[in-house]
DNA sequence: CACACAACCTGTCAGC
DNA sequence: TGCTGACAGGTTGTGT
């Protein structure tokens, strides 16, 4: 997926097309994705008023008039694509999409998931903390709840390497596998490091990374792969920014170093996802 | 409890 | 052109 920086990509879209409107028509052309939908979740969704629309970690929370909020995941083929009034003439759903939203102003919005390991769950907002999927998520990186002490604290004692350390949501929310190998580049923080051995100096380097790698990607929309749209539909940019992920046997950013003498980039994979590292830059 | 791994599902790409 | 296998941004459930 799309990880915290397209998901806030996605969410400042949607707040600037979707805020204020009213769902004239919800269309949900199947009954579940990774989990079931929400039973009558397009009755219930029409007629509404969209707040406001905010992210917590990779969650899209698009909140309502009558203190209902519905939560979208996007897994990791979701996409939202957004079709202005002006070209929805003779809209047909694309292959995938699997819930339309008509906005009042003929706006409509799409939720396109191929893989289907999206979901969605209306709930209230009341409750909206204690939700199953958040109750459990550490601090938002970019939030002042994210600091070397916290981080030090969450890592101590931790037996797995600092790349799965860092890919578990409940140290801290929001980052994804290619923004954990870009933040241990940018840290000099080998990926293989025991999380444990995380500490003193190398934690004051990597909250900072982090912090930079991920407003980095916002500023620049959003980064992507091949099939990933944003709002708008049009393509992110920031893999080109990319230092290390996707570059196995490359040079990475900020090599000096030959990549035909010292073998470049490396991948490996731990806990069953690929990693990226410049083995001459990170110890 | 902490960790590794398989599973979920479809699409794309490289190689034959 | 067609087939096969590997791989893909995430999360959950199971087993050790």
């Amino acid at each position: 997926m799309p990880e915290l920086p397209e998901v806030e990509t996605v969410c400042r879209g949607l707040s600037a097309t979707l805020e204020g409107q009213v769902l004239r028509q919800v269309d949900q052309h199947r009954p579940d994705l990774r989990f079931p939908l929400p039973k009558r979740l397009a009755q219930r969704l029409t007629g509404r008023r969209v707040e406001r629309i905010t992210r917590r970690a990779k969650y899209i929370l698009i909140h309502l008039d009558n203190a209902l909020v519905l939560m979208i995941h996007l897994g990791m083929s979701g996409r939202m694509v957004v079709l202005p009034p002006d070209r929805t003439a003779g809209f047909v759903p694309a292959k995938h999409d699997h819930v339309v939203f008509h906005a009042g102003d003929g706006t409509i919005v799409t939720f396109n998931d191929a893989r289907r390991f999206g979901m969605m769950d209306l709930v209230s907002a009341a409750d909206l903390e204690r939700h199953r999927l958040l109750a459990d998520l550490g601090p938002e990186p970019l939030g002042n709840g994210f600091h070397a002490p916290y981080l030090s604290d969450k890592l101590a004692g931790r037996r797995t390497s600092i790349k799965a350390a860092l890919l578990d949501q409940r140290v801290v929310a929001g980052l994804g596998n290619i923004y954990v190998c870009e933040a241990l580049f940018m840290a000099g923080i080998s990926p293989r490091r025991l999380a444990s051995s995380v500490a003193g100096q190398r934690v004051e380097r990597l909250v900072p990374a982090i912090r930079e790698v991920l407003e980095a990607a916002i500023a620049a929309g959003g980064s992507s792969l091949r099939d990933y749209v944003q709002t708008d539909g049009e393509l992110g940019y920031f893999q080109h920014a990319w230092a290390v992920y996707g570059r196995e046997g490359g040079a990475c950013r900020d090599c000096r170093c030959v990549p035909e003498q010292t073998g470049g980039v490396r991948r490996l994979v731990q806990s069953g996802r690929s990693t990226f590292y410049c083995p001459l830059q990170q110890r």
